[in-house]
DNA sequence: ACTTATTGCTATTTGACATAACAATCATAT
DNA sequence: ATATGATTGTTATGTCAAATAGCAATAAGT
């Protein structure tokens, strides 16, 4: 999907190496570049379960809070409620989630997975962490958790959070 | 542009946490979210500098890099070639960079910063690294750079580099 | 000289994402 | 109770980035 890499592209036979020294020193350019590869990895390890990350992550959410609203996912998710409609099309027509009547509600939909979702998430789950894993091989557990760790931290500095 | 936050949308009343604690212990998930936090912010830097996150990197690069040609500004921005006209048309537009003819190779263009362009990086480069700074406020330094250190570990593992 | 590859480019398509509007429903204030 | 406004899910639409296919000009290899 992308080949990526500064310098490592194949882009012809000019042997010159890309300076990005300057970019290299922003915390956004490492990012970036880490996540754009992480993000592959992810979809290719997703795509036999018929997943994208999009999905995965929705439907993890579901599991996890069951009978949850889709506004509610769709805040979860950084998502417009309007784009999540597919989303969540999407899952439902593979019956691994299905749109309940909320008790208190009659417009919202409370949001459930199925056995069948349970079982495809667990399995998904499993594969996208035995992937990362491959990835972070390289890394020693410290260096794995400081790093989840300094990401939060941005996060919520980002965020104004309490 | 993107309102964001785990259950820190404002999503109607309901008043309950979205748990994504399953989604969390996975490295690619934190780095989605933090790094969409500082690409907002990134771009609303760059805005009244003219740019957009590509062309301050296509910039950037071509600054660093004088006389590189389009493909190799394309491999290092893991954009395709196609794509990359809009970008370099945009830079040359402004007056930041001029497609020169290389002396080697008539199909390909030596692409370089004019005085203008020089400038404006300059300026873009310590605006975006005001930006990040504050941004990182709360991270020790130590912190910091073994954030950049841990991403650039997992690029190299994911394009196995040498 | 002939074939193949590369460069920059155009055109087209796909997909992600934001915006606008809508009917149904809820909440609130008279 | 009723009128007003807000919220939910949805459809339709527009915008923008990124992928694909193909092109003429040029280079490189045989």
């Amino acid at each position: 999907m992308a080949k990526f890499a500064a310098g490592g592209g194949d882009a012809g036979a000019s042997p010159i190496r890309v300076f990005d020294g300057t970019l290299r020193s922003f915390a956004g350019y490492n990012m970036k570049r880490a996540f754009n590869l992480v993000q592959a990895d992810l979809a290719r390890t997703l795509e036999p379960f018929g997943l994208r990350m999009m999905t995965f992550t929705a439907l993890a959410l579901i599991v996890d809070n069951p009978d949850m609203s889709q506004s509610q996912l769709a805040g979860a998710l950084a998502v417009e409620r309007s784009n999540l409609v597919t989303i969540v099309d999407d899952l439902e027509k593979h019956g691994w989630i299905t749109r309940n009547p909320a008790p208190n509600d009659r417009r919202s939909h409370a949001l459930r997975a199925t056995p069948d979702g349970e079982c495809l998430c667990e399995k998904a789950v499993s594969a996208v962490a035995a992937h990362e894993a491959k990835l972070l091989g390289g890394l020693q557990a410290s260096e794995a958790a400081a790093l989840i760790s300094t990401l939060r931290k941005i996060e919520h500095s980002a965020t104004g959070d309490a």
